[in-house]
DNA sequence: CTACCGTCATCAATCGTTTGACGCCACCCG
DNA sequence: CGGGTGGCGTCAAACGATTGATGACGGTAG
């Protein structure tokens, strides 16, 4: 590895010298001629910074810590990932990832060896906007929470969630605008936020419409996935007076009740039209018709995560009080909604 | 933030004896009562060292790099990120992470970015076991390409790679198991290694158990989603002698063939048993019936990838012939596979 | 002739640790 | 009493960079 040391040996001056002339703070201090023969023999030789040192000295070091409980084993959620970095990247900054694999017990360890490499802020991501419990953090390093919310309400933390209500308002206002009056609700109280706030939204959209509330349109699952969908499929389309269409807590639930229309002889979207949530990629567009669903926007929220650090550590935002922030999903159409059967 | 001057003033003795302590380097040196009030203070005052000043010093920053194309917004490879990462953490490392989004202009900065932080290893990652070209770096620091090979042969970079043609073989042994004799196989051209190893063993399991390679029972898709499958499953479907099994490239392309051979009235596995590839959480178990695959051992291979760069840091390794590993994928059963109708 | 100024470059301290080489003191032995 | 020996600690020089203070030098003004 090269050094300031190598660089001023060759060119006959000192370290300081080059020093100033690499970090263009040469001006009126540095001869132009010295200074283009440093930076001359600095890229000839290939000369590279060594950041250990110049973060020892500024005290920044350029880097955030992200740990996930999980981030990096769930699907869809690489994205949050791929989002925080490529936003840090876009500033100089670099990603130190840590996942606990959701094991809590490993938070406290991960985010003290974090600070231990001295990052400049945390972030601090979770899966399906759930509450956490921060560890303790110095002032110092700003944190956000992603795709999650603080437990404590004191907490000095930023957060970004998805506008889960809204984008099921957009879901079920979809459905309402092709017709349907009468749309289920198939959801999963394992997630209690994202479950509250979907049927919120789904609730608001009716009312919206000036459409009834029905409870017994709506129904649970024991989880979210694709096999936990048969019994409230069962409950939601094996009566008399079935909806027309289902909103779905998520899109491996919506795939269940793909699966449940067809086993009852139901075509989808003719007899029944399913909206999702979540826009799982190789889920909602390989199913056949292409699932009309509504989009997490795990990058976007990665990214605004990033970003938000990044203003908290130069100081642009650095004592702004803490921000909770509200990602929109978009609705993503496919072909999984018509007008309900006894229109045509 | 505390430091070890701190702790020096707290006790009254030296920042020498201060660390020698703290590293238990104190053996000889340093009388044990006063070991013991330093070891307190700086525990009470809760003293963490501070890893850069650390690494500036001793040359070693415990971190190792990791830079994919992908890797973060391809969903399942999110595991090979989290196998690398806990194979790190386990050993006491921390992973430096850049995406490059699939823009390989980004991949000279990216591992430049993460040599100037003195990296000690990296790890190369990609997705589809893909031939890459590996940016220059220098030979102190040892690479490892996760899922895919070094195109330049003499490479010194170790590799790990799934061993595609095993778990073809697996996968299509099981059908041979069942009884079935005319075994489809639907490629994916696209992704050429993995296709041309994925083929290799279909017609190495098939050989094996002396049944004959039947040209017209392969088929290729444009691509390897859903959509997709339509062409090949119409090939393979709709001729009189059918296959009476699918062995599929990849787990979209086994969806793909679920929805043809429903459309056409066949029933899975009664009528076609469907064998996939890559074990794609959310999809494989979603089906019905659940689809019978090879899994695509991601997480054991990230974990693979930082372990062996391990070995070459701590020197167990340091100068071993760069290794390929292949990495056994597991045959996954669910329900995709029953014996051929004519059987029954 | 001295004082002062601008130009160009270097000095030296600093960031927080690590670590081989010393130093001091008490004690013991011959 | 001189010298060796342990035991206990500290010194000081790194690691590689940053940066305010300082200085040498030639020229110009008073």
């Amino acid at each position: 590895m090269l050094t300031l040391r190598d660089i001023a040996g060759h060119v006959g001056v000192s370290i300081s010298t080059v020093s100033l002339v690499l970090n263009d703070r040469d001006e009126g201090r540095v001869n132009a001629d010295t200074a283009a023969r440093i930076r001359r023999t600095a890229s000839e030789l290939g000369y590279v910074p060594n950041q250990l040192a110049r973060s020892l000295k500024k005290g920044q070091t350029h880097t955030i810590g992200l740990v996930s409980d999980r981030v990096a084993t769930v699907p869809f959620s690489g994205h949050m990932l791929a989002g925080a970095q490529q936003a840090a990247w876009d500033e100089g900054y670099l990603l130190l990832l840590i996942d606990t694999a959701g094991n809590d017990e490993l938070q406290r360890p991960a985010v003290r060896s974090l600070l231990q490499r001295n990052i400049e802020a945390l972030v601090f991501a979770t899966t399906y906007h759930r509450l956490v419990d921060l560890p303790e953090v110095p002032r110092s390093v700003p944190v956000v929470v992603l795709d999650g919310r603080p437990s404590d309400p004191a907490s000095r933390a930023d957060f970004v969630v998805p506008d889960e209500a809204a984008g099921a308002r957009a879901g079920v206002a979809r459905l309402v605008a092709a017709g349907h009056r009468r749309i289920g609700f198939c959801t999963v109280p394992s997630y209690p936020v994202a479950a509250r706030l979907r049927r919120q939204g789904y609730e608001e959209a009716l009312r919206a419409a000036g459409l009834p509330l029905d409870p017994t349109l709506v129904a649970a699952a024991e989880d979210a996935n694709t096999r936990a969908a048969d019994a409230p499929a069962a409950r939601l389309l094996d009566r008399p007076d079935r909806p027309t269409a289902v909103f779905c807590f998520g899109d491996q639930i919506a795939m269940g009740f793909y699966q449940a229309a067809r086993a009852r002889g139901l075509d989808v979207p003719r007899d029944l039209s399913v909206v999702g949530f979540d826009n799982q990629e190789y889920v909602a567009d390989a199913l056949s018709p292409g699932l009309t669903t509504v989009q997490l926007p795990h990058g976007a929220m990665g990214a605004w995560a990033a970003h938000r650090a990044l203003r908290r550590i130069t100081g642009e935002a650095a004592d702004a009080p803490p921000e909770g922030h509200l990602m929109p999903c978009p609705l993503v159409e496919r072909d999984s909604v018509a007008p309900p059967p006894d229109t045509r």
